[in-house]
DNA sequence: TCATTAAATTGTT
DNA sequence: AACAATTTAATGA
């Protein structure tokens, strides 16, 4: 059921339209975009699909135009950890990048995604040359730092709702992940997978949050009205 | 463009 | 896990 390394496979240069997503092209200078934008791939990553692999060499430096993407690990035993999905705007693999190491993780495709890859040259290209690019680097390293720390509180908690609540309010991060806007396109299944819970208890938590008036539920998404209360849900951890 | 049908997603038990 | 209800997407005239 999981098809290998979409794309290396079917990979065609961006539309302008595609271009609009990529966050970081509009801080370069306009010499350093041209380049950029001449290097840059696309592909089309299939429910399944995984974007890049434990072990593998860096190729890209890889990007969410579109979809919903994964990013896990599979400890010792075999069993597989997800660290935390990756909506439209999302960039990663900076780290492995810049030390030319093999992937630390297993990027999957959770539904049918555009996926944008930078070729690792490219990648230190920029960095070389490009003030902007390391601003934006940077900043995305420090604000995934952040993100850690705080998933390994959600780990910690208990409390379903609050769960839920939190890594949804990380998946709305706007620095990480600037291509989600009021509204994140997922569903409560891909939800689940995510948070590690079953369908139906997200569905409760969801509504619970509906109820509470932080966010509302729609048909294949969920808008958020309030992020700050989203990201601040009391952990009551009840026993 | 509209109506019909299939597929996807949600809400409940 | 199964089911019904609802929403969207696809199809074809």
């Amino acid at each position: 059921m999981s098809t290998d390394l979409t794309l290396h496979q079917r990979r065609r240069t961006p539309t302008p339209d595609e271009l609009q997503g990529i966050p970081w092209l509009r801080l370069l200078q306009p010499d350093e975009r041209v380049r950029a934008v001449a290097e840059l791939q696309v592909g089309d990553a299939a429910p399944g699909d995984y974007v890049c692999r434990v072990g593998k060499p860096v190729t890209y430096w890889f990007g969410v135009v579109e979809g919903l993407l994964k990013m896990s690990s599979d400890n010792a035993q075999g069993l597989t950890m997800t660290f935390t999905g990756l909506p439209p705007g999302g960039w990663f693999g900076e780290g492995t990048a810049l030390k030319r190491e093999p992937y630390r993780y297993n990027i999957q495709a959770l539904r049918k995604s555009l996926v944008a890859g930078l070729p690792i040259d490219s990648f230190h290209w920029l960095l070389d040359h490009s003030i902007g690019f390391n601003r934006f680097v940077m900043n995305q390293l420090n604000e995934r730092l952040g993100q850690f720390i705080a998933a390994r509180e959600i780990d910690r908690m208990n409390n379903p709702d609050v769960r839920v609540a939190r890594s949804l309010a990380a998946l709305f991060n706007p620095v990480l992940y600037p291509g989600v806007g009021e509204i994140l396109r997922i569903t409560q299944q891909e939800m689940a997978y995510l948070v590690g819970l079953s369908r139906q208890r997200v569905n409760e938590a969801l509504t619970t949050l509906q109820a509470q008036g932080t966010i509302r539920v729609e048909y294949g998404g969920l808008r958020v009205l309030d992020l700050a209360a989203l990201r601040s849900s009391i952990s009551s951890d009840k026993k």
